[in-house]
DNA sequence: CACGTATTTCACACATTTCTGAAGTGATTT
DNA sequence: AAATCACTTCAGAAATGTGTGAAATACGTG
C-alpha cells in the first residue's frame, strides 16, 4: 500500500483536471474531458459508472452524459460482464488513437463540405469563391495526409517499442492496456 | 450590378454563419469564426474594422476582440496604409494554412507536455502511467506528421493548379488572393 | 413476478461566455 | 491646440452551457 492513498488520489484528481483543461481547449466538453483523462491516467482497465463517479467525485448524472459522448466518439467502449448489472467502460485501446484523430477527420470533412457548398453559393468566378476553392483543396489534402499518418501509427509504435526494449533491457515489447 | 445586392448580402451572411458554426466546433470562438469566414468568402482583399462591422452587422467592439485573436493566431495580418487612419486586415494569404494548422500543432504540443508531466506524477511503472507514455508517443508522432504534411502543401497546391489549368484551358495558373 | 440496483432523464441553480453601448485613449487633420 | 475619427476597454445584460438532486426507467435476480 502507498504511503498515502489519499495524497495519491488528490494528486491524480488535480492532474486529471489539468489534463482535461487542455482537452477542453480542443472543444471537448468539461465532463467528457475529465472522464477520458481519468480513465486514461488511473490504473484500472475497466471502470463502472460508479467507479468514475466516485473517482472524480461527481454525480452519476454527470457520468451518464459524459460516457454517452465518449462512447459516441468511440473513445470509450461499453461492455457488460455476464452476471453483473453494471456497465463497464473501457478505453478502446487498440483503436483509441485512430478514434481520437477520427473526430478531427470528421470535423475536417464537414469543413470541406461546408466550403464546397460555399463555392456554389458565392460562385468560383469571384475572389471570395476562388479563396474558398483553395481552402477546400487544402482541407481535402490535409484530411488525406492525416488519415495516412494515423494508418502509419501502429508500425511506428512497434518500431518505438522495439528500439526501447533493445536499448534498455532485452525484453519483449509489452502492450500497455 | 447583380440582380439584387441585398439578396447577395443576406445569402453571404447566412453562409458566413454556417461556416462559422463548423469552425466553432473546433473550439474557435463565435466572433473570430465569423470574421474569418467573412474575410475569406467576401470579395475584398483587405477590410477595415468598419467594413467587417458593417458587413457582419455587429458592433465595433466585437470586431476589435475578434481581430485581436485572429491576428494573434496569425490568420489575419494588420496593415496600415500611409495617409489613412484605419487599420486594414488582410488574410495572411500565403501562410494562411500553415498558420491554421499551426494552432493545431500548438495544441498538440501542449497536450504532449501535459501528458509527459502526467508520467512524472503518476509514474510509468503503473498501468495508467504506461498508457500516458503511449499517449505521449502518439502525440509526438502526430505532431511531426502534421508538420510534414503542411510543409508539403505548397508543392501540392502548385501541382493541383497545374493539373487543372492543363485539363481545362491552356492558361497560366492563377493565384487566388 | 416483485424487489433492488444501475442508469437515464428532467428541471433548476449556478457559472461562464458573448456581445453591446458607452466611456476612454491615441493620433491625425485643420 | 481643438476637433474628429478609429480603435480599445469596460461594465453589464442576455444567452448558453454545466452539473446536481430527484424522479423515472430499465434490468437482472431471487
Amino acid at each position: 500500500m502507498p504511503v498515502s492513498e489519499d495524497a495519491d488520489r488528490t494528486a491524480l484528481l488535480r492532474y486529471v483536471e489539468r489534463f482535461a483543461l487542455v482537452l477542453r481547449a480542443s472543444g471537448i466538453a468539461p465532463m467528457p474531458a475529465r472522464v477520458f483523462a481519468f480513465a486514461l491516467a488511473d490504473d484500472a482497465d475497466r471502470y463502472t459508472a460508479g467507479d468514475l463517479a466516485a473517482g472524480l467525485q461527481v454525480s452519476a448524472a454527470a457520468i451518464s452524459g459524459a460516457v454517452r459522448q465518449l462512447v459516441q466518439w468511440g473513445l470509450l467502449a461499453r461492455e457488460r460482464e455476464p452476471g453483473t448489472r453494471s456497465d463497464l467502460y473501457v478505453l478502446d485501446d487498440h483503436n483509441l488513437w485512430t478514434r481520437f484523430v477520427g473526430a478531427e477527420l470528421d470535423t475536417l470533412e464537414r469543413l470541406e463540405e461546408t466550403v464546397a457548398a460555399g463555392m456554389e453559393i458565392i460562385g468560383v468566378d469571384r475572389p471570395g469563391g476562388r479563396r474558398l476553392a483553395e481552402t477546400r483543396d487544402f482541407f481535402a489534402f490535409l484530411r488525406q495526409e492525416l488519415a495516412d499518418a494515423v494508418s502509419r501509427w501502429p508500425a511506428e509504435r512497434d518500431r518505438l517499442a522495439a528500439a526501447r526494449s533493445s536499448s534498455t533491457r532485452a525484453r519483449p515489447a509489452g502492450r500497455s492496456g
